[in-house]
DNA sequence: CTGAAAGCGCTAACAT
DNA sequence: ATGTTAGCGCTTTCAG
C-alpha cells in the first residue's frame, strides 16, 4: 500500500500539493498536477479513508435502523435508500433492530463512535428520551415513522389521511360492516391510520366497531386466522382492510378455501402494493405508499443535516399514499378496475 | 467529544493505562483500572473508530456486493449476514451492483481505500481477471456464486445436483416433455443447474429438448408470456421447472386464466422457496436453498480470512438443496403432499 | 505495573 | 504556487 508521501516522492513534490490534487483544490500548476496524476497511478495509490476520516472528522457512512431486512416493504425502501446514498457518494451500513431497544443503543453507539456521519431510523423502539441522548452525536431522522416529541426531521407519510380515504372509500360504496386489521407495530403510522379510519366511521354514524377490529395481525397466516373469526360471527363485515398485504393474502387464501367469492362477499383492501397482490385470485387492491420519494428525500435530509452539522432541528416532511383499486375490492354494485 | 487524553488525566494516569483498560490488556492494576473506568464513565467516553481504524489498519466492516437488494432470495440473505456478522461484531456496508460492471469495481474499491476489511461477492459482473487484481488489497469471498478459476473461497449450492434432481423426479413420474426457464444471470450456478438437468433428460434418452428451453426468464410477466407460448405449441409440455417462483407464480396464474388445470395439464416446480408459493392457488413446489446455511458460513470464512490474512485460497464450501411438495407438483399419477 | 514517544495517513494553517 | 509542520485519536514498542 502506498501512501501520500510515497507519491509526493516519486513525483518530486510535497505531500501538501498531492493532497492537493486529491482534493481538487486551486492554486495547482498544470503542470505539477501532471506529475502528481502520473506518479498516483505509477503506484495504484488510492488515499486510507480511515486517515482521511479521522483528519476530517468525517466517515461518509450512513447508518439505517431498521427492524428486519426482509420485510418486503422495507428492502424495498432500503434499495432506494442504497441508490440514493450511493449517488452522493455514500455508503449506507445496515442496522437490524429486530425490534429489540438494545439492539437500537448498539447500533445508535456509531454515531458516538464516529463510525457513521449520520443515522436514518425506519422504526423506533426506544422512548424518545433515550434517543435523544444520541443526538449530541450527530444527525438523526425519522424515515417512513414519526414520534411526536422528537425533535428531528422526519419523512413519513400521512397515514391518517390513507386510513380516512380507504375508509372513506368503502363507506360510498354501501359497506357499513368494515373489518380492520392492524400490525400492531408501535409506531405512530399504525396508530395515525386507525384514527384515520376511525373518524371516516364517525361520520358516518357508525360506532361499535369493536368486534370487526384484530390487532398484531401482520403475516399471511395471521391473516387465515382472522377469517376464520370472520367466518363465524353473527354480522360478518363485507369489507377488510388489512395493514399489509400479506395479510390480505392470507385472507382470501383463507377465504376462497371455505368457498367465499372475494369481493362478493367480502371486499378486501392490503396496503403496500407488494408484488404478490397482482399474483393472486382475485388481484389484491393496495394502496401504495411513496417509497422512493420517501427514500429520497430522506438522503437528501441527512445529508444536507450532515453538512450543516444540525442536529436538533424538528421538520416535516409528509406525502400522501394512493389506493390502487383491483379485483378484490369491486363487487356489483361498483366500479371499473385499474391497472 | 472526550478523548483518550481527557479521560487519562481526568484519572491522573497516561493514555496508555487508558488504551490498556481499553482493551482488556493484562498488567494494569485493580486500582487504576476502576480510576479509569470511571473517568471514562464520567466523560461519556467513547472511543473513536476513525482513529482505532487508522492505527490498528482494520475497520470492523464487511462490504456486500449483490446485485438488488429487493430481490427476496437477497434479502433473505442480507438478514441472515446481517445478523451474523453483527454478533460477531462486524458492521455490513451494502453495496448494489444492479449488475453494472462500473459498480461492482466502484465497490470494490473499497477494499483498496481500506473502508471494509473484506467482500462479500454475491455475484460477479466482471471477469475475473478484473476482480483477481482486488485481492492485493484483502479478502474475498464469493456466496452463492461460484467461479471456476477464482482463488478465492467460495459457499455456494450446487446447483448440477439440484437440477438433476428435480429432472429425475419428473423423469420417474413419466414426464417426458419438461420444459425449463432459466433466469438467464450470468451466474455459473444457473449453468450448472442446467446442465444437471440435461444430464438427467439423457439419462433418460431424451435429446431434442431445445424448444422447451427458455432463457433470460426471471419475472411474473416473463413467465406469464411463457406461457403464451406453451400452449401454442402442438406438443406441450407436461411439467415445466421455473427458475425463481416468481416466474412459476406468472405460469400458474396465466394457466388457470386460459382454463389449464395445475398440476393435471401442467406440472410446475419453482426455486427458492418464497414466501408466494403458498399463497398461489396451487401452492407451487419449490426447491429450497440452504440460504441460512451458507450466509453463516459465509460469514464465518470471510472473518477468518480477515484474521489470518490470506487473501487467496482456494475453498470450497457446497451446499445442497431441497425440493418441497406441494400441489403444483402432483398429478393423478402421483404422490402425498407435503407442507 | 506504568509512562514517554513515535507514528498510522491525511489535511490545513501558516509560511514563503 | 508550493512546502513545512502540527495534529486528528489511538496503540504499541521501549524504557523504566
Amino acid at each position: 500500500m502506498s501512501t501520500i508521501e510515497d507519491v509526493a516522492k516519486l513525483a518530486g513534490l510535497s505531500r501538501t500539493t498531492v493532497s492537493r490534487v486529491l482534493n481538487d483544490h486551486p492554486y495547482v500548476s498544470d503542470e505539477k498536477k501532471k506529475l502528481v496524476q502520473k506518479a498516483m497511478e505509477q503506484l495504484g495509490y488510492v488515499p486510507n479513508s480511515a486517515a482521511r476520516s479521522l483528519r476530517n472528522q468525517k466517515t461518509g457512512i450512513i447508518a439505517v435502523l431498521i427492524p428486519r431486512i426482509s420485510d418486503p416493504f422495507f428492502s424495498q425502501l432500503i434499495e432506494i435508500l442504497e441508490m440514493e446514498a450511493s449517488s452522493k457518494g455514500y455508503q449506507l451500513i445496515i442496522c437490524q433492530t429486530q425490534f429489540s431497544k438494545q439492539k437500537e443503543c448498539r447500533y445508535l453507539n456509531l454515531l458516538k463512535t464516529k463510525q457513521v456521519d449520520g443515522v436514518i431510523m425506519t422504526s423506533v423502539e426506544n422512548d424518545w428520551s433515550v434517543i435523544d441522548t444520541y443526538l449530541n452525536f450527530g444527525p438523526v431522522i425519522l424515515c417512513n415513522e414519526n414520534v411526536d416529541c422528537a425533535q428531528v426531521p422526519m419523512v413519513y407519510i400521512n397515514q391518517a389521511e390513507s386510513g380516512y380515504m380507504v375508509a372513506k372509500y368503502l363507506l360510498e360504496r354501501g359497506h357499513t360492516r368494515i373489518a380492520y386489521c392492524s400490525s400492531g407495530m408501535s409506531r405512530k403510522g399504525t396508530q395515525s391510520r386507525l384514527e384515520g379510519f376511525m373518524s371516516a366511521l364517525q361520520e358516518a354514524d357508525i360506532h361499535d366497531y369493536d368486534q370487526y377490529f384484530f390487532e398484531r395481525v401482520s403475516t399471511v397466516g395471521d391473516g387465515q386466522q382472522i377469517f376464520r373469526k370472520l367466518e363465524n360471527m353473527k354480522a360478518a363485515p363485507t369489507a377488510l382492510i388489512a395493514g399489509e398485504d400479506a395479510v390480505a393474502a392470507g385472507i382470501i387464501s383463507e377465504a376462497k378455501k371455505l368457498g367465499w367469492n372475494i369481493p362478493g362477499d367480502l371486499t378486501v383492501v392490503g396496503y403496500d402494493h407488494m408484488t404478490m397482490t397482482k399474483l393472486i385470485d382475485p388481484m389484491i387492491a393496495t394502496v401504495i405508499q411513496p417509497v422512493e420519494i420517501m427514500a429520497k428525500k430522506s438522503i437528501e435530509v441527512i445529508c444536507e443535516k450532515i453538512h450543516k452539522k444540525q442536529f436538533r432541528v424538528f421538520e416535516n416532511h409528509e406525502f400522501s399514499s394512493k389506493l390502487v383499486f383491483r379485483q378484490s375490492l369491486l363487487n356489483n354494485r361498483n366500479l371499473v378496475a385499474t391497472s
